[in-house]
DNA sequence: TTTATACATTGCAATATTACGATTAATATT
DNA sequence: AATATTAATCGTAATATTGCAATGTATAAA
């Protein structure tokens, strides 16, 4: 039906999901890593650089802010975003969590 | 348009993508933690567990193969999977290399 | 061989996502 | 004030995803 049945899992398996759903699209992680690159706030130059139309760009800056990995504040007539290294530090640690969870693992398939 | 132009991005970008859009369902996350949990493979078992029908859950556990996340083997009448060591630690590591890179920068924005 | 079991595949309906043109809102510049 | 600039929002089309019933396939058990 297109509608994922969260209420059938854990929180914990929907924060997963829910920050790897945002991290799921090429342009969020390049919009991320432009962020990132730049040391501080990235403005309009986000649209020739990421090479998506404006309202594309800006919609996916919405998500990547809905999530709370950047934070974004007006100046003047651009917005500047950045990363919100509280968030991101929580994100990372969760995914982390996760992804180490696998260390005592056997494997038992042949192929 | 409802779809993605993989081509205007890097390579690298497109493979964090890829992983995190597949992470990126609550049911993925479940029969991941499922399979790690069980320390050994999981069968139809997993579709009581998950609370999905079992069409989906195949559908999921393609979806994870496909990755190669994970990988299955016939046993009998049922299928056994468990996860792929190897591409799991490579997964891990393209994600990690992504979630480590923001170490350097600061904050600027003061909202 | 027949029947049961376990899983994959197909087909479909409901919903979500992606992308962008047009428009709007807000501030800067003149 | 008039105009320019920047980015958010709205509306919409194209496509993707989610979930399941029905069906198909393969092995096991009888």
């Amino acid at each position: 039906m297109g509608i994922t049945k969260s209420e059938i899992f854990t929180k914990e398996q929907n924060s997963i999901a829910k920050i790897a759903k945002v991290l799921g699209h090429p342009a969020r992680i390049a919009i991320l890593q432009s962020i990132i690159k730049s040391q501080s706030c990235i403005c309009g130059d986000l649209v020739t650089e990421i090479g998506l139309a404006q309202p594309t760009v800006s919609q996916h800056l919405k998500e990547l802010k809905n999530l709370g990995i950047i934070k974004g504040t007006i100046s003047g007539t651009s917005v500047c975003y950045c990363i919100n290294h509280e968030n991101w530090n929580e994100i990372k640690a969760i995914l982390n969590n996760f992804l180490n969870l696998n260390n005592l693992a056997e494997n038992c398939c042949k192929i």
